[in-house]
DNA sequence: ACAATCAGTCAGAAAAACATGACTACCGAA
DNA sequence: TTCGGTAGTCATGTTTTTCTGACTGATTGT
């Protein structure tokens, strides 16, 4: 992702980078999981039959950089990471909807 | 595209399909331009600097199986071929909106 | 102390997507 | 009949994406 001529193309086609953030192998699965609750890495690899760390790694990590994610430290019980869906990322659910309303 | 395990995903998760038509180099852009009229392969490469027959074509042709485009042969004075937005494709502009909308 | 779980990273291989240039076949004009 | 335009296909090569398996390092349970 962002090779060089990324400003071009958003700004002859905007819908193109938003779909690009939503593409990818796991990506869509991801987000549908991320609408039921925060999501944990191991769990969210179980979850996922056939996926990989890496690319589950990848997916997370770019998704957060897209701004659809966010990442937490929780200091508790058995200190563990949170990712879930941020402000931004609740807003793509419209686009998701009227997706499957196909 | 179309792999071997295409409708389990789909029922897992049917906006990853939809995502899958519209992504691609050029698709999006493709299916911009046919929002404003139909489509010639010549014609159509020229508007898009940077690509290639190649890519084009196997973009018409995924986006035509999906039933976002239909293929028609114009037997008029110069016999050509137009590409033209489907009913399912002309349904898809509200996700570009709403894409864009962001 | 030891093992397991959590959340990753890294190098390298395999697979998928994309690009290149050559080629086909058909039509119409010069 | 040779040239240019239409709409592609094909084999090949490059680039990008995804997968595999090994490894790290902190934390927690027994």
């Amino acid at each position: 992702m962002t090779t060089e001529s990324e400003k071009l193309i958003a700004e002859q086609c905007p819908a193109e980078g938003l779909l690009r953030q939503l593409s990818g192998k796991w990506k869509p699965q991801i987000f549908r999981l991320a609408l039921e609750g925060p999501l944990r890495f191991n769990a969210l690899l179980r979850q996922l039959p056939g996926a990989n760390k890496q690319s589950v790694a990848v997916a997370l990590k770019e998704m957060e950089e897209a701004g659809l994610l966010t990442k937490t430290v929780v200091r508790e019980k058995p200190l563990h990471i949170e990712h879930s869906l941020s402000e931004r990322g609740q807003a793509m659910t419209g686009v998701f909807r009227t997706l499957e309303g196909l």
